[in-house]
RNA sequence: UGGGAGGUCGUCUAACGGUAGGACGGCGGACUCUGGAUCCGCUGGUGGAGGUUCGAGUCCUCCCCUCCCAGCCA
C-alpha cells in the first residue's frame, strides 16, 4: 500500500505545539516509509478561520523543515462534493433531517444531566412521518442532518499505537449532526466528522494519524466510511503534549505558538527534536539530540508512547543550547547579526564578530541570550551592586590604576590574550595581591557585573574599540 | 454521570517474566575570576492491595488516580 498521510489544522489560530508535533508523526511516518506528506487546509468553521493563520501554519511548518507534497487541499472550496455525499446519504436513508430546535435540544440535555446520565441526542427525529415533517416545515423550523448510529453496532479498528480498539454504537452520542442548520429543501454547511471522512477518501490517505482526542470521532468516521462503502485508512492516535498541571495544553498556557518559541530564540532544530522527544523514544545508541531527517530513516509507531507527555521548559532549553554549542561561529553570527543591527550595533569587523560569537555562544540557551550578552561589549553598562562592592575594596584602585598606565604604553590594535594575561600578571606582582582580586576588579571596570565569559577574550575583544581605557578611566 | 485512553525518579523515557538503566532538572565537586560553558560525582521511581511464579514494572483480580470525548466547533 502507497503510504499517504496528511495534516489537517483548522486555520482558527496559530500553528499549536499540538499540531506540529503531529505534523511531525506525520511527516516522519511518510518519509520513512516512502510515502507522500499532505496538507488540508479545514477552514469549514468561516467563523473562526482566518487568512493569516493560513499563513502561520505554512510559515510554521516550513520553519520546522516539514516539507509537504502536492499543493495543499482547502476544504471550503470542496463543499459541492461534501454536499452531494450528504444528498447520497440521505437518500439511502443513512440519514435524515431533525428539526428539534438548540433550544430544545439544550434542554434535554439538562434533563439527562439532571437525571445523572451522559448527554446525548435520543434520537428523536429519526422516524418522522412526512406529515410531522411538513408540519415542522410549515411552522417555520429548518432542519439539520443527522446521521444514523445504531445502538447496538460495534466498530472496532487495529489502532497502530493503541492495538485493537472497540465502541459501542450506544456511546457515540446519538445520530450526529453532518450539516448545519439549513432550510428542508436545501443542505446545510456540512460539518467535520464528514468532510473529514470526505477528503481523507477523496485524498486517498492510506493512514491517519492523529491525537488521542480524536479517538470518539474515529469510531463515528469509521461509520462514515462503512456507508458511503469507502476504503477505510489505517488509524494511529498519537499521545498527547499536556501542560505542567497535566491538562491538554491549550491558549491559556502561555506560549503554545511555534511562531512565539521563534521569537523567543529557539531553533527550529530544538523545537523538532524535542516535540519528537515527547512521545517516540529513541533507540538505544542513538542521542537525544538528533536530527529529524535521522530519525526518518528509522521512525515508528512501535516506539510511539502510549500515555501523555507533559511539557518541559528545562528539556527543550537544554536542546537548544546543544543546538547552539553545534552551530559554527559563521552560523551562530548569521542568526546574530540581524539582532544586533535592531539595537544599532556595528561590528568593527566580521573577524570580531565571529570572535565575539565564539565567546558568548556556549553560554547561550536561547538565540536572543546573545543580544543581551554582546550587550557590555556595545554599551557601557552601569555597575551592578557587586560590581560597586567589587569596587570599593580598596586595591581595586590602585589595581586599575596600574592596567591604565600599562595600557597608555600599548598600542590597542596588537593588543592580544597574551598580553592581556601578562598585564594581569604585573598588577598581581606589583600591587600584591591575588589574581582573582585583579581579575574580578577588571571584570566589574570593564563589564560593571562579576560574572560574564572568559575575562582575557573579553578584554581583548573590548580593546579593538580601545573601550577598555575608557571604562577603567572613568573609574578612577 | 457514560464511554474511551492512560499510570516507571520532579519531568521525558528504557527494561525476552530474570541486577529498575539513561537523559533533563536538582544538589555537590573540579576548572587557582565569574559560570548559564565543560568535566566528574550524588540524588531520586514501578499508584495501592491481593494472587500466579523459583522470580512480577511486566501476567491475573479488585481498587485508586489522571487525562480525553460526550458541540448545529475542529
Amino acid at each position: 500500500m502507497k503510504v499517504r498521510v496528511r495534516l489537517a489544522p483548522s486555520p482558527t489560530g496559530t500553528l499549536h505545539l499540538g499540531t506540529a508535533r503531529t505534523a511531525l508523526f506525520n511527516w516522519l511516518f511518510a518519509k520513512k516509509e516512502g510515502g507522500t506528506f499532505l496538507l488540508r487546509i479545514e477552514d469549514t468553521d468561516i467563523e473562526r478561520s482566518r487568512e493569516e493563520y493560513i499563513n502561520d501554519i505554512y510559515d510554521g511548518l516550513q520553519w520546522l523543515g516539514i516539507n509537504w507534497d502536492e499543493s495543499p487541499t482547502i476544504q471550503s472550496e470542496r463543499v459541492n462534493e461534501h454536499k452531494q455525499i450528504i444528498k447520497t446519504l440521505v437518500d439511502k436513508g443513512f440519514a435524515y433531517k431533525c428539526y428539534a430546535s438548540e433550544a430544545e435540544l439544550d434542554e434535554m440535555r439538562e434533563t439527562q444531566k439532571r437525571n445523572g446520565l451522559a448527554p446525548k441526542y435520543d434520537n428523536r427525529h429519526r422516524n418522522l412521518t412526512p406529515e410531522q415533517e411538513s408540519e415542522f416545515i410549515k411552522s417555520g423550523r429548518d432542519p439539520v442532518i443527522r446521521f444514523k448510529i445504531s445502538d447496538e453496532k460495534l466498530i472496532s479498528w487495529n489502532d497502530l499505537i493503541r492495538g485493537k480498539m472497540t465502541w459501542s454504537g450506544k456511546d457515540l452520542g446519538g445520530d450526529m449532526v453532518i450539516a448545519r442548520r439549513a432550510p428542508a429543501n436545501s443542505i446545510g454547511d456540512p460539518l467535520y466528522n464528514l468532510v473529514v471522512v470526505a477528503d481523507d477518501s477523496a485524498m486517498k490517505i492510506s493512514h491517519v494519524i492523529r491525537g488521542e482526542d480524536h479517538l470518539a470521532n474515529t469510531a463515528k468516521q469509521i461509520l462514515l466510511y462503512e456507508a458511503l462503502d469507502l476504503n477505510i485508512p489505517v488509524f494511529a492516535h498519537t499521545p498527547l503534549i499536556l501542560n505542567s498541571e497535566g491538562k491538554k495544553l491549550s491558549k491559556r498556557d502561555g506560549v503554545t505558538s511555534i511562531s512565539e518559541f521563534k521569537k523567543m530564540g529557539y531553533t527550529s532544530e530544538a523545537m523538532a527534536n524535542y516535540m519528537t522527544l515527547l512521545g517516540w523514544s529513541v533507540p538505544e545508541g542513538i542521542n537525544e539530540r538528533f536530527n529529524i531527517s535521522e530519525v526518518s530513516e528509522i521512525f515508528s509507531f512501535k516506539k510511539v508512547n502510549k500515555a501523555s507527555a507533559k511539557f518541559d521548559w528545562d528539556k527543550l532549553n537544554w536542546l537548544n543550547s546543544q543546538v547552539i554549542h553545534e552551530m559554527s561561529a559563521e552560523t551562530l553570527l548569521e542568526n546574530l547579526e540581524p539582532l544586533f543591527k535592531e539595537n544599532g550595533w556595528h561590528l568593527p569587523s566580521h573577524e570580531w564578530g565571529i570572535n565575539l560569537v565564539g565567546l558568548i555562544g556556549p553560554s547561550m540557551v536561547l538565540i536572543n541570550d546573545g543580544v543581551d550578552q554582546a550587550k557590555p561589549f556595545f554599551e557601557e553598562q552601569e555597575l551592578s551592586e557587586d560590581g560597586k562592592k567589587q569596587l570599593e575594596i580598596k586595591e581595586a584602585a590602585v589595581i586599575l590604576k596600574f592596567i591604565l598606565e600599562k595600557l597608555e604604553d600599548t598600542d590597542a590594535a596588537s593588543f592580544s590574550k597574551e598580553k592581556a594575561l601578562d598585564l594581569i600578571n604585573q598588577a598581581t606582582k606589583s600591587c600584591e595581591v591575588k589574581k582573582g582580586l585583579v581579575m574580578k576588579s577588571l571584570r566589574a571596570a570593564l563589564f560593571g557585573t562579576l560574572n560574564g565569559p572568559d575575562l582575557i577574550q573579553s578584554w581583548v575583544l573590548l580593546s579593538r574599540f580601545s573601550k577598555d581605557r575608557a571604562r577603567i578611566s572613568r573609574l578612577i
